[in-house]
DNA sequence: ATACAAGTTGAAGTCGACTTCAACGCAAGG
DNA sequence: CCTTGCGTTGAAGTCGACTTCAACTTGTAT
């Protein structure tokens, strides 16, 4: 597969896919003159990748993760630890939630009044924020749908 | 206070807080000279703001939701439909979680062959990536822990 | 053969949320 | 008086993950 089949198929932009491979998360190879030919896996590696950006890994993090193959070849404690982490997260962020509804219902003029209100606040800054894991599903604002493309967006 | 007190007492740097005020998410005018006087009223504020951050609004998005005052002055439905896209995050984050767990746990050679990887890499890559809402709980390295002092660790 | 789309490269730019820096102000204490 | 030390400022730097750019080279269609 070229760069641009690469593209479209899981939608992470050929700009993408040669910064991955620069930083050594994908191997392409096997070059076509100077064009990079990838490997149908790239497709899964591309999915392991997300999978780890998804849960907080930076890109760094998730390339020792990675033999060359692109296979995974993790600490299974590294990972479990991870989860446990997510885990966390989402107890925090459920906190949040709850703490956006009752700021959207709670009809008390001035919310540093409601005790309900309080509570929620110390919780969510001191527990959401103070052990924050990682950029957690930073810049990847648009892009990536590895499951399947229709179409894919422009590259440069 | 003046700022170093509010440093101390929140955990938020000095430099943070001359930053925050600098993008209007914080007032704290009657100045003593040149230096900066905070109201006590500067945690709640604080508190609101790592409540935001937390919940993935950016600084921008959460100053238009404070009055000048600090308040909450927030449009609710805006609210409301930010925690829902906290409680998306969250489901998507328990797919990553799983994910990280069945990696840890599959003694599969592959897991580019085990088939319930290879859904939770679907879900998590087409899922959990495609709609991030926002960078969530960037930055937030270390410092911010509004809800407890400078000294001794109570709960969390 | 020639045009043109698509690929390649390294370098530089972007974005958000801060931090760091240099240069300077000012009040209190020795 | 003069140092110490916190405070102030604007400007610039940092970090991660990309994107964009300029300048080319190639593959393919006509």
């Amino acid at each position: 597969m070229d760069i641009s089949q690469v593209a479209k198929q899981t939608g992470v932009p050929a700009s993408t896919l040669r910064y991955y491979e620069k930083q050594g998360l994908l191997v392409s190879l096997n070059r076509q003159g100077a064009r990079r030919m990838f490997a149908p896996s790239v497709i899964q590696q591309l999915g392991l990748i997300a999978l780890g950006q998804a849960a907080g890994f930076s890109l760094q993090e998730i390339k020792v993760m990675l033999t060359p193959g692109g296979r995974v070849k993790i600490d299974r404690s590294l990972l479990s630890s991870k989860a446990q982490e997510v885990d966390i997260l989402v107890k925090q962020l459920q906190v949040v939630s709850r703490g956006l509804r009752h700021a959207a219902a709670c009809p008390a003029p001035s919310h540093a009044e409601c005790p309900t209100f309080r509570r929620l606040l110390r919780d969510a800054a001191s527990g959401a924020l103070r052990q924050a894991p990682k950029p957690l599903v930073a810049g990847a604002k648009r892009a990536s749908s590895v499951g399947r493309a229709s179409r894919a967006r422009k590259d440069e």
